[in-house]
DNA sequence: ATACAACAATTGTAATTGTAACTGTTCGTT
DNA sequence: AACGAACAGTTACAATTACAATTGTTGTAT
């Protein structure tokens, strides 16, 4: 009999679960949804950054990446440039508008981080932090 | 200026990203997603819970829920019954394809375990696990 | 230079998930 | 007992995401 309630990966599962419920509860009052807000928040960190980088970091599909794009760029939040030398690609930006949202993005995932490590002493968290940080090495 | 890129909250999410897609490679044979798999999974461990318990697990609406499990139900891996000392609810319980589903998997997440710590020391996987846990208290 | 495979993104459609309103049941208070 | 609030789940519909096939571009090998 296999149960897993302990597992590492279980408990990835379950945290990622709550962090999530956690950031679409903030996101309410913005009218995004996690995915998005995650979307602008890699452009913002990433600018210039082409679609296929996007699906991988989001873990979608191109096709899905498409879609959400193109709701990101109806809302005026992010613009796409083809650039001179490689036709069949698009970079990634933010338009003004789409700054703003960024930022009020990073201040609900600065807040989450600070639940998190709020309770936790500096040496603890460098351990975790750095435990994590193994774990996405294996799997990368 | 508040990027996040090492943040706790942010491996977590990396990392749960990474695995789901891992999860979703491996079911592809089976003809399941991620949320399927894992509410298969949550009654194999957990007879008789209601789709309540269910929602919070997944962190899903209960009207997500019960798309969920009439599709499930549809495919004769689940049944639901209504306990009589309180019929506004409803438990739930795998069939015995249900039950062969589960067991396949299980297998599954046991592999994706394997893969995250067969590259730790036991010390490490007790030290991560610690963490984990001690993070997920926190969202409680 | 040309042919062909690989690449990045999109389209149309199907499947899944989310939202708000609703049904019926149980619980607590009077 | 009888009322209303809270609860568990469902419905109808909207929004989002996934899949398979397709377009147009770039890279590579002849």
């Amino acid at each position: 009999m296999l149960k897993n309630t302990g597992n590492i990966s279980e408990q990835i599962y379950l945290i990622s679960t709550m962090q999530k419920s956690y950031v679409q509860e903030q996101l309410r009052k913005l009218g995004l949804n996690e995915i998005q807000a995650r979307t602008l928040n890699y452009i913002y960190i990433y600018p210039g950054k082409i679609q296929k980088d996007l699906a991988k970091y989001l873990g979608k599909q191109n096709a899905t990446i498409t879609n959400i794009l193109k709701l990101l760029e109806g809302k005026h939040y992010i613009k796409r440039e083809i650039p001179s030398d490689n036709e069949r690609q698009k970079n990634l930006y933010l338009t003004e508008d789409g700054e703003k949202a960024a930022e009020m993005i990073q201040t609900i995932f600065h807040d989450l981080e600070d639940i998190l490590t709020n309770a936790l002493s500096t040496s603890e968290i460098e351990n975790i932090k750095g435990g994590l940080k193994k774990i996405s090495d294996i799997l990368k």
